[in-house]
DNA sequence: TCAGAGGTCTTGCATAGCAAGGTATCTTGC
DNA sequence: GCAAGATACCTTGCTATGCAAGACCTCTGA
């Protein structure tokens, strides 16, 4: 009964994180820190030990590629950049939760 | 390149395949068979080899009971009937579905 | 000089969907 | 009666992946 929250919200995050972060490197190109906390302010990770190895599975599926950028200031930060593969997995994606979602929330919504 | 879209698609259901059997119980008492049809229209499983071992685990954990009904034609079936447990489990499900399920259709809402 | 913040990454574990296969019973057609 | 197929239940072994915990390295400031 303890950690039932946990388990439930580790197991949507399973299915949704890789997406979230092709989106969000859509927009622009972010750093894995900087990619950390957006996600964990929204509750869509829970530390560093998913983001970092999903990052690397990308990296070596294609879908991104990075570079290191030296600031004037401050630590070396390695820059994640969507690729066109990167997009076209997005895209898919996004037809898969397009099917799904909608049942997910018909059935959620005889939920007070 | 072969079977990503069965990859996201079977990372998808893992978070929603629990919630989803639950949230059909508490319409009404069903067998296994039904449930695994039920699901499997809306492409929310893939094979009853994910839904018994589910229905297993919910059992023990207690979230659903089941009795045996040996109709006058045809198979004994199992039927499951969500138990007060289950129900509060459910409620948790929505409540961090709500949580997360907007900030992924945000992002979503960027791809055509 | 030493503490702490800001970065990156690894190790080991537990969870859970799935393909494939197994068993038993009921109905139907010959 | 008996074989075939539908209906129903369940198990085995594989694999993918989030996560806690911790390791390491550099920069900054007291």
């Amino acid at each position: 009964m303890d950690g039932a929250r946990e388990r439930i919200t580790t197991n949507i995050r399973k299915g949704v994180l890789e997406f979230c972060v092709l989106a969000l490197l859509a927009r622009r190109d972010m750093y894995g820190l900087e990619l950390a906390e957006w996600l964990a302010v929204r509750g869509l990770t829970a530390s560093e030990g998913s983001l970092y190895p999903l990052l690397a599975r990308m990296r070596q599926a294609g879908t991104v590629e990075t570079r290191w950028v030296a600031p004037e200031q401050g630590h070396a930060r390695r820059y994640y950049t969507i690729t066109d593969q990167g997009r076209a997995h997005l895209r898919l994606f996004a037809g898969v939760w397009r099917e799904i979602q909608p049942h997910v929330d018909e059935l959620m919504a005889e939920e007070t």
